[in-house]
DNA sequence: TTACTTGCCGAAACCGGTTTCGGGTGAAAC
DNA sequence: GTTTCACCCGAAACCGGTTTCGGCAAGTAA
């Protein structure tokens, strides 16, 4: 290139972009030329293109994508809507997994944007909007529900989309999730191998999928151990820690109360522990209880919450390069992966100290045991 | 217009969008003029304007951002760069954060675009990255600093933006913030009150511009209740629990402790409750606490963390609506504001049972008072 | 030689908007 | 009855890319 061009390029980089047509010049090409060579046209010589990628390259050429979204249709651009419900378990990974998602998407030179909700209705009406504008190319859904009202949005507006997260109609569907259910299987093996026999599970929200799979997984688990299921210990619908205390004092109000609670959820099981502290019974001694998260609240309470932790960022890594691989043309049914969760032992569980009958009795006593007012 | 051309436009609303041509073509009208009516020119007749809004909006019209970013430089889109450090106070914040932005973002059918970076350097490079591709029209610069590298990028390369938090260089700058100083002087001003007067101070880190306001804060509460400052019972770098519990620490193995704290960042402030609980002090009773931020985890402590609450959501809307003004031209000096903090007692504080020597006698008696193994 | 491919690139249309320029029309001024 | 001048709008260029189409040159087959 000539050094007045390149005098020119760097004095006014920041005024005007190099566009394609500065490139072309260069090369004494055309626009439609160089456009070709860039996007791999087979009918460019491989000569051609080298010299017009080294220009392009040393010129500082980078596309701009609205531009080429005007007769692609592509904007480069992955999306993100986020629920936001009251008490949502799902806040303190946020920032992970957009780590993951914009970590991948910046090594593409692709954008992520993001939108959020307070309601299905609204995050349809969101989507809705960011199709129509063509403002993202596809979507990561996270938080899947069982029967999940956006998928069925997508597949009929034959917009790509990966879910964290599986869901039950899988038609087109690409998905990247933790097999949260071996956890809770895992979780009452552990805890059966303890000396506990009586095993309560508290779940999630209802509609969502993984409620159903770490249901089963739990279920799983008990069978393994020789276990007869007791309705009485399996509840549901607990997703904050308020939830997770209520769940807490009815199961120790039970004529013959759990030794051990698996939680379908950290901020649930950590309300398990005010009504513990209520009682006056202690955790892991009197009590054994296992989360499922990794949150990191869990590891500032006292004793700290033994759980399964998720890998977000991981995730949000994931499902980007799944996302822009599905944009591409990839076929959903190749994009489908489970990861597993790992176990993190804080020391809330042990053996059981006391049978049921036991806890039942020191419960019933006029709470024998109280915290220490000081 | 013709219910054929209704027809038309209903059955191929999705796959192919409504164009401005086809405004134009309903109206008998050229494109030139229907894009001068909608984007208010001066020299298009008042009924004509209403003629091509009403159509635009019955033909379900919206302009493609990108096709308009093409030619006018605008994305219609907002910038934001979240820079994780190993503990960032502000992830609890995220969520609500973004609900604000993206809520006045979606109202105005502009667009959130999130990245995120690891270091000062990642940060600015994905900045410049962004400005370069024209993938956003302007940031909105969170937890801002002393002298903050990202205004100056901003600044040389004409990009408009808008501080959550103030700065050193106020040249160009427009900010949204919460008078934290206030609620510092405020939280001494309470504890002295209460009857304390050995009164610590934590503070956040030292980059931050928030730091040096609340330190200036916590000053002017001092001199306002009458009290000399001991530069022993200052403290600071505290963001997380563990720093917060080294600074506890610290503070408790003073000759003459403190009996009352006042930290700058909630999750340091939850630190200190750790390490009272290792000297078998109770907060509120034998040692005041007052946080600041008012994060959900303060709420579930023992006994729950008084603080002063911060409406980050409500900070996300005003930043938006403000990056957006001055986007569209506003100076940045009339973009300036600032609102107070809400404080919120939830019985961290009370009168000083002991004065600071007994304190110091009891912690230095061989840890008389025990948390209770039970 | 002629005819027919094949490889490679230029020319130009196109995407969906915005913006400049110029001209026609009608009312007011002379 | 002209002239003047807003007032409006059409025509066309433009933004920075992509994609279609066609043609030239070289190579291959006849």
């Amino acid at each position: 290139m000539s050094s007045l061009d390149f005098q020119r390029a760097t004095a006014n980089r920041r005024r005007r972009r190099v566009t394609i047509a500065d490139v072309a010049a260069e090369l004494g090409l055309t626009k439609g030329t160089v456009s070709r060579a860039l996007n791999d046209y087979p009918d460019i010589a491989p000569t051609t293109r080298q010299r017009v990628r080294r220009v392009a390259r040393t010129l500082g050429y980078r596309p701009l994508s609205h531009a080429q979204a005007i007769k692609t249709g592509r904007a480069r651009s992955l999306g993100l809507v986020i629920q936001l419900s009251e008490h949502d378990a799902h806040r303190p990974f946020l920032a992970g997994f957009l780590a993951g998602i914009s970590f991948v998407a910046s090594s593409e030179s692709w954008t992520l944007t993001v939108a959020t909700a307070d309601s299905d209705a609204a995050t349809l009406s969101t989507m809705r909007r960011l199709i129509d504008e063509h403002k993202v190319d596809g979507f990561i859904l996270p938080r899947t529900l069982i029967d999940d009202p956006r998928s069925a949005l997508l597949r009929e507006q034959e917009v790509p989309f990966v879910m964290f997260g599986r869901t039950r109609d899988t038609t087109g569907c690409a998905w990247h999730d933790i097999r949260s259910e071996d956890s809770m299987a895992d979780a009452v093996h552990r805890l059966a191998a303890l000396g506990h026999r009586r095993i309560a599970f508290v779940n999630g929200g209802a509609r969502y999928q993984y409620s159903r799979l770490r249901l089963d997984g739990f279920r799983r688990g008990l069978a393994r151990a020789g276990i007869d299921e007791d309705p009485d210990l399996v509840l549901s619908g607990a997703l904050a820690p308020e939830a997770g205390e209520a769940a807490g004092e009815s199961l120790l109000a039970l004529p013959r109360p759990p030794t051990a609670v698996v939680f379908a959820v950290d901020s649930a099981a950590l309300g398990l522990y005010r009504a513990t502290r209520r009682h006056g019974l202690r955790i892991a001694r009197h009590l054994s209880v296992i989360g499922y998260d990794g949150i990191p609240d869990g590891s500032h309470a006292d004793p700290p919450l033994s759980t399964y932790a998720v890998d977000v960022r991981k995730a949000g890594e994931r499902l980007a390069r799944m996302l822009i691989d599905r944009i591409r043309g990839a076929e959903p049914e190749s994009l489908r992966e489970t990861v597993p969760a790992r176990f993190v032992d804080r020391g809330s569980i042990g053996p059981p100290e006391l049978g049921t009958d036991d806890l039942a009795r020191l419960l019933g006593s006029g709470r024998a045991i109280r915290q220490q007012p000081n």
